[in-house]
RNA sequence: GGGGGGGUGGCAGAGCGGUCAAAUGCAACGGACUGUAACUCCGUCGGGGAAACCCUACACAGGUUCGAAUCCUGUCCCCCCCA
């Protein structure tokens, strides 16, 4: 129950728009945003050369730290990547090369460079990288100065680890060690930047407890946590995830208009929820939109989309895939923005184009779609799965009412 | 170190000498319905081929059989129990 009403600009976004799962000390923290600059940070691994919409939450929330005045940290996790976190990962995960790693973080400050603005300034984003100081962290001192905070009875108290160990899966030592390291980030983040806020998903909660600890015996400060629900659809599915794998952030991942029909394809029942983390659209929008009923909500939608895409790709970005999409779902035309591959002119077989196309998997699945009535071209439906087509010009492909690619010959 | 169980399609999980490209569920894909929804229903779901049909698959390598996911031997990996 939350008794307590936030009188700082960022606390109050974060409540009202459904950002706040739990915070180690509401009240303080509150204060500490009404003080001055608070300096706030989320760490990120380095897994992929971009971030997915899985991360929003987490990017928006440093978004709003920083127009509600305040300075958003962009941790790399470039020495703690080399670890894995054991938090609700069923396994171990592969170990990634040192340049792997710098490439990756390399993309996701393209990302982030989006959202946020970096610069020298009081506000401005830094993106530090945790290898600055873990890289040439010395064994037996850190045991000796920071081992001795932790113990272990605490440590297996944790649900990262508690997971791990009911499952009986293996959590090696290695893995074990990731919530000390991600405390000490917190530490150093205070020393040198004055970190006072570390950011997080619901499972971070054990670790950002750690950092907190460790900061106040180390560096005798006082500083905070503050978490984000677990975001699920309304179905029950994982958010972020589509048939065709993730929702990266970064353009070349993902071309702009796919990311919108992304958004465009939201269940009824999250649109208000996602208007208001995703976007920055006033509250009683959010909500007016997400009052709509019936087909209008489409409406909604389409705001939504064309909201969060311009937060990630630029408003042109987003008209441009609007209007490929009314194009295509509303006028059964074609847009600029549908996928495109260019192919040799001349005679191909159907089955080969939907391949090449990406719209099948194999000329198994082509047919099969054919066989089906799922298969287009140009809106007309294919029977013949052995007819030949001379390709000379542009021609629309479509596998089922939502996917289509325009094949230009070339 | 000793004893036992197991590794099957994207996942879960049957099969335990032929009728198995392999039950069932989930996911995915197509269709109907619709609002580019949801729910529901129908269909498909290893690869090649227009098709007949062929090829590759049940951890890996051999072997026994007319015939093996199913039996045998070896290798690797996982799990359980005892010490």
């Amino acid at each position: 129950m939350m008794t307590y009403q936030p009188k700082s600009e960022f606390l109050r976004t974060m409540i009202a728009r459904g950002f706040m799962q739990d915070c180690t000390d509401l009240e303080a923290l509150d204060e500490a945003l009404l003080e001055g600059i608070v300096p706030g940070y989320i760490g990120f691994d380095c897994t992929a050369d971009s971030l997915h919409v899985g991360h929003l939450t987490q990017i928006m929330m440093l978004r709003w730290l920083q127009k509600t005045g305040h300075k958003p940290i962009t941790l790399m996790g470039g020495g703690t990547t080399k670890i894995g976190d054991p938090s609700g990962k069923d396994e171990a995960r592969q170990l990634l090369t040192t340049e792997q790693i710098n490439a990756n973080m390399a993309g996701i400050r393209d990302v982030f460079e989006k959202f946020l603005t970096f610069g020298d300034g009081a506000q401005d984003a830094v993106q530090p990288d945790n290898a600055e100081w873990l890289d040439q962290l010395n064994y037996v001192a850190f045991l000796r100065d920071y081992g001795r905070h932790f113990t272990i009875n605490r440590m297996l108290s944790f649900d990262s680890v508690k997971l791990r160990l009911d499952r009986e899966q293996p959590l090696t030592f290695l893995e074990f060690n990731y919530m000390l390291l991600q405390a000490y980030d917190f530490m150093e983040l205070n020393k040198r930047y004055g970190c006072a806020l570390q950011l997080g998903g619901s499972d971070q909660w054990g670790n950002i407890v750690n950092g907190i600890d460790l900061t106040r015996r180390i560096n005798r400060n006082q500083v905070f946590g503050l978490t984000t629900p677990l975001l699920t659809k309304a179905d029950g599915t994982k958010m972020g995830k589509s048939a065709s794998g993730a929702i990266w952030l970064n353009a070349d991942r993902l071309s702009p208009y796919a990311f919108w029909q992304f958004w465009r394809n939201t269940l009824d029942a999250d649109v208000g929820k996602f208007l208001k983390l995703f976007t920055e659209l006033p509250l009683d929008e959010c909500e007016r939109l997400a009052a709509l009923q019936g087909a209008d909500i489409n409406e909604a939608k389409i705001q939504l989309a064309n909201a969060v895409t311009t937060l990630a790709h630029g408003a042109n970005a987003a008209a441009a895939a609007e209007q490929t999409s009314r194009e295509v779902f509303e006028k059964g035309g074609i847009g600029d923005d549908l996928p495109t591959i260019t192919l040799p002119a001349g005679q191909t077989s159907i089955v080969q184009l939907f391949v090449k196309a990406g719209l099948s998997a194999s000329g198994k699945e082509a047919k099969r779609l054919i066989a089906e009535g799922g298969a287009k071209i140009d809106d007309v439906v294919v029977s013949d799965p052995g007819q030949m087509i001379d390709l000379a010009d542009t021609l629309k492909l479509s596998a089922g009412k939502k996917r289509h690619v325009l094949v230009r010959a070339g």
